[in-house]
DNA sequence: CCCGATTATTGACGAAGCGTCAAGAAAATA
DNA sequence: TATTTTCTTGACGCTTCGTCAATAATCGGG
């Protein structure tokens, strides 16, 4: 009867995310080498056999848990291009959304750092690195957004040759860069970086005013919109 | 006798280098999977067991590699401080280094980004790690030094609670950054993203004309500077 | 409800690769 | 030359990945 096939389909499907949800905390905790196909079966009371089922390697895995990851991060970034303001409110919104996933979730953005080795990505299939893409050209695609709607409203010229897909790269670089510093480096105090999350968000914000990014943050009252965003836009987050 | 003593002790640290020599295109080609103890043994004509004399397990000959791989980048700094101009243009000059190590060098950058990896990271000497740690207090001492030089020579004046390192901290994120996905992802140009290198320079750019360090940009010829870096810093390294 | 066909599960197995160590070779020293 | 120290070797143990033939469960038609 139809009932029993989905049934078991049912089972299969909840079993793959059984699998996701034990191997997170493995990567998470120990890295690559963490995670353990044997201790994956043996944690789930299935062979491992099954586990081979749904995936066909350790890397398949990996890239499934940042696909997970990535969709995480793109619905933040959603909420938050569709804050209630002007664009370069907007924007901050967004800057706010990926400085907030990073402290909240910061072993998912070590996943994305990850999956980027080419001995890990080398393994990958085909589709799942074709999602891979997909989720990121999203996730830009959000941010780029939030920049046509300021170029389309006039409060953002670019210069020539330049496109709003740059712009977002620049900005994509410089947080995703330092995060990745910030997680993977333990002496930034004794380097003489104190505040790193702080100097970013400054960064940022006189890159976009060097754009002439309108308002400047020297009209906008950042203290107050960043209030707002954390009340209007992610109140469950900020707790 | 003591040239014998001498002798000895030159082949052993002959051999280190030949192990670093044979391991480094082993990790640039394939990844941290595609370096293999038996086969470095092998090619170098050695036993597994010599090659264990030198270093205490794989990941300790990574980040060998990433030490040579962070004192070429020492180098190629220190000479770009050097370079004889104002003091943006120093700055401008390290950037060049920068972006031609990354161009020159592709692998050594991504081996830096491998040992940051958290399952390697945790195996490596102490002893080792501290020398990574000053060799990145040396890259940074390198740029902090050009920033303090402007702020001296009055062509810069960070704003209030701002200190050398957090602008230094900024560049940094956002050159490594735009390098790493750069070297990491193959359809840049799918998401419009054409001229990476070109935006990064002028991103970086906006953000030093953002601080007020002058010259500013537009008050320079930065193609006549570049032209200079080359001829009186790089010039063996371009061509 | 039963029975062949299909699909899913199992865990022993092979292969690869890391790191060890006792035995033997080479070098240093006396 | 004899003795001690240091260096080298490669077979071995161990872990872990991924496979696959055998077995079990499910399905679908009669």
């Amino acid at each position: 009867m139809k009932c029993s096939l989905t049934q078991k389909q049912l089972e299969i499907h909840e079993r793959e995310k059984r699998i996701l949800a034990v191997s997170r905390p493995m990567l998470a905790e120990q890295g690559y080498h963490g995670l353990n196909m044997d201790r994956i079966a043996e944690k789930l009371q299935q062979s491992k056999g099954t586990i081979y089922n749904h995936f066909a390697c350790k890397e398949e895995i990996i890239i499934a848990l940042a696909i997970e990851t990535m969709e995480k991060r793109i619905d933040l970034f959603q909420r938050a291009a569709m804050f209630r303001g002007n664009s370069r409110e907007r924007f901050q919104a967004i800057g706010f959304a990926a400085e907030l996933f990073v402290k909240l979730y910061p072993h998912h953005f070590g996943v994305e750092q990850i999956i980027r080795s080419a001995s890990i990505w080398d393994k990958t299939s085909e589709k799942r690195r074709s999602v891979v893409k997909l989720c990121e050209h999203r996730c830009i695609g959000i941010v780029v957004g939030v920049v046509l709607d300021a170029i389309s409203q006039g409060d953002l010229e670019l210069p020539c040759g330049y496109k709003p897909e740059d712009l977002v790269f620049g900005v994509w670089a410089q947080t995703s860069g330092a995060y990745s510093i910030i997680a993977t480096n333990d002496s930034l105090h004794e380097l003489g970086i104190s505040e790193p999350f702080s100097v970013v968000r400054q960064s940022v914000n006189r890159q976009l005013d060097g754009f002439g990014w309108k308002p400047l943050s020297k009209d906008l009252d950042l203290d107050a919109v960043i209030k707002r965003i954390e009340k209007e836009v992610f109140a469950d987050e900020c707790r």
